[in-house]
DNA sequence: GCCGGTCATTGATCGAGGTCAACGCCGCCT
DNA sequence: AGGCGGCGTTGACCTCGATCAATGACCGGC
């Protein structure tokens, strides 16, 4: 369990990031509009654990993870966020997470000062916020109670789009198919579901031979029955 | 790990409360006083893991821990809050978790329409909320990659007050003690860290043999060495 | 005092998942 | 083409924590 992934340090976004007022139409604009806008590619990390932040993250578009680092190299992937999700919180003045982009983003960076001074900013940002701490509770579960096959089960029904982990269309309806991207690689899986990578792939094979997965590249999953995965998540 | 224990339903509160506006000196009171005040004693439930919330609670004084259950009974205890901590929030209309104290607490609870058109109101939760969150991000490294003594060495780190799992005096200082209060069973702190009672047992059998845990009491114990046990906790 | 219930401790054994290691696949670079 | 490095899979083995079970400490009621 030490280094569970030594030499991950990619490269930092340096200026692909255009400052100035955000104006997005894609999601419901906050009247403060004093944001800066970043694009970032794959793979670009946002800050680093123990960076001093001074900003506020609103995910517009794309995948960000967030990992804490134990200090003989132990890792865990806290948070995977998607669009409208925002982070960049912190008791002290220096980040409690890394923050990666798992796939292109676009993202808005608000002064602190700023959400502090804005009223509609802080009333978006807590109306997610809770939502981001019931996903944490969900995932307390996972980490605390489920089983190997239980949480990458759990954690491929998250990635099904529009369907958030929650239920399947119903036990008997038709054995419906989805294929799901998944951006992380195994060990990532790993970290974020608290197992190795051995583990993770050994429920992937089990999975697969059960006939509830089919897939060829690792990054493209077709969950063949929806509905039977979902009940090996251990929720239902 | 089925049922890690059974009929555990407390009383749930009835009228303990008074209704009518909230004045509270000890604490930062918000310029809405539109607030239900809820005095309950030890071992009350709030709310019930599905039960129907139009609340938000900002807890003043005392202690209340949040849970969830698996439909097959296990249990995992996803929050423990102090005086300043808020909960209710969902993404639904129910409750996403039990709610209960577990020691005589004084709360706030707003209605969520309150919240809503109160900005003072929302940026002190927000504020708290971030924190919270932070809390359970490190909860989760906690879950998901720390082994059963340092979760209990970290447990135990949380309940010194003023000091909230953060750092001992510094490494050679004078060896210094403190008693806490645990008001949390085996059975409890085990769900609290997904482990079970025995492995919390023998975590703590095992602090008490090296000299860094004196007790006599089960829920008052002496930290022998704040220094050493912090150091224990693998964040050191 | 005795008794019953709840909670904690301790021991013996088991098993899920971690660890270590070999190998396969695939894309990329020269 | 060949070689190489990153990622994933699979197998063999071991360990930590779960499980099962017995016993002990404490507390309240009669």
């Amino acid at each position: 369990m030490l280094d569970s992934n030594l030499d991950r340090t990619p490269p930092k976004h340096d200026a692909n990031w255009t400052l100035g007022i955000a104006s997005d139409d894609a999601f419901p604009a906050p009247a403060e509009r004093a944001a800066r806008h970043l694009a970032l590619g794959s793979r670009e990390t946002i800050v680093d654990e123990g960076d001093e932040t001074r900003s506020v993250y609103l995910l517009l578009e794309g995948a960000v993870m967030l990992s804490k680092l134990l200090p003989d190299g132990r890792r865990q992937i806290v948070e995977l966020l998607g669009p409208g999700d925002v982070f960049g919180f912190s008791t002290t003045a220096r980040s409690d997470v890394s923050a990666e982009t798992l796939r292109p983003a676009r993202l808005l960076a608000y002064d602190r000062r700023t959400v502090a001074a804005s009223a509609t900013l802080q009333a978006l940002i807590a109306e997610r916020m809770s939502a981001q701490l019931c996903g944490l509770h969900d995932h307390a579960m996972l980490l605390g109670r489920k089983s190997a096959v239980e949480r990458v089960a759990t954690f491929l029904m998250r990635m099904v789009p529009r369907r958030g982990g929650m239920g399947c269309a119903g036990p008997g309806t038709t054995a419906d198919k989805v294929l799901v991207k998944v951006p992380l690689t195994r060990q990532e899986i790993a970290d974020y579901l608290g197992l190795t990578l051995e583990t993770v792939s050994r429920a992937f094979s089990l999975l697969k031979r059960q006939g509830l997965l089919v897939y060829g590249r690792h990054d493209e999953v077709m969950i063949a029955d929806v509905c039977r995965l979902c009940c090996t998540t251990g929720s239902h």
